[in-house]
DNA sequence: CGTATTGTTATATA
DNA sequence: TTATATAACAATAC
């Protein structure tokens, strides 16, 4: 699920509750979802020390270390999540890393585990790992997704490509591809003027629509709510949308709307 | 048993 | 060399 929206809520709850707060223990229940970092390492760079503000690249979380060169970066993979917890004593069955505080705990929820909590020991470190991303998708510019659009290769997958465009995910590239009005398999460099600004202002509006739920809204109106009706219709036209993959992915596009 | 899954990466194939 | 496809990762759900 964790894409761009997602994330960014993950980073209001680590905002609002485990921020200028001691940690006063870290309890890491299943070691699976630790990358580069052993258990001991993660408890000994963070167990009384404070988060600052955390940041957000793409589908990244980045929390520095406050009074430590150390950044903590998580990826949340296809099922991550973060939850606080002030009340309820009993950890999630697929909480892997718990982080304790006074007054409540924050816990890195995983059920499938296939990315996980790493630390940066310094922004060297970290800036290695980000080096690979580009830019974020919610700031980035219509100049900046024309030039990064690898011309060749078909839209979609370019969209998903995290070294081209950093956050977007499955969910989001279709909802943007149907909003903008552009087969999922049309070659960038295809393009006119109008369908990029077209795209460039459905990948804002999308975005921006997504992040205050902090997840791709699977509203009626929206692809997103039609996608797992295998009959389901277009919300705009009524056509029976289209399903098949792209770039190995599951693909929702209406056959009319976005004619390929 | 089989199928599928919102992410990422390595490897294979054309 | 380039673009695309597939498998693998792990843990479910149908």
């Amino acid at each position: 699920m964790p894409e761009l929206p997602d994330v960014e809520g993950f980073r209001r709850v680590f905002a609002e509750h485990a921020v200028n707060r001691k940690v006063t223990g870290v309890d890491v229940r299943d070691s699976g979802v630790l990358r580069g970092v052993t258990g001991r390492r993660l408890r000994e760079t963070l167990t009384g020390q404070r988060f600052s503000e955390p940041r957000r690249h793409g589908k990244w979380l980045l929390v520095p270390v406050r009074g430590r060169d150390a950044t903590m970066v998580l990826h949340f993979g296809m099922t991550g999540s973060l939850h606080w917890s002030d009340e309820d004593p009993h950890p999630h069955p697929h909480d892997r890393v718990i982080f304790a505080f006074r007054d409540g705990e924050l816990r890195y929820r995983d059920q499938r585990k296939l990315q996980g909590l790493r630390l940066a020991p310094d922004d060297d470190a970290l800036a290695g790992l980000l080096s690979g991303t580009g830019p974020d998708a919610l700031t980035v510019t219509r100049k900046q997704l024309r030039d990064l659009l690898p011309g060749a290769r078909q839209l979609k997958p370019a969209l998903m490509d995290q070294s081209v465009l950093s956050g977007l995910g499955n969910l989001l590239s279709d909802e943007i591809l149907w909003r903008a009005r552009l087969h999922p398999r049309r070659k960038p460099r295809d393009l006119d003027d109008a369908e990029f600004g077209r795209l460039h202002k459905e990948l804002r509006a999308v975005l921006r629509a997504a992040i205050p739920t902090g997840r791709v809204p699977p509203r009626p109106s929206w692809l997103t709510g039609r996608r797992d009706d295998p009959s389901g219709s277009c919300p705009r036209c009524g056509t029976t949308l289209s399903h098949g993959r792209v770039g190995g992915r599951s693909t929702v596009w209406c056959p009319h709307c976005q004619p390929g």
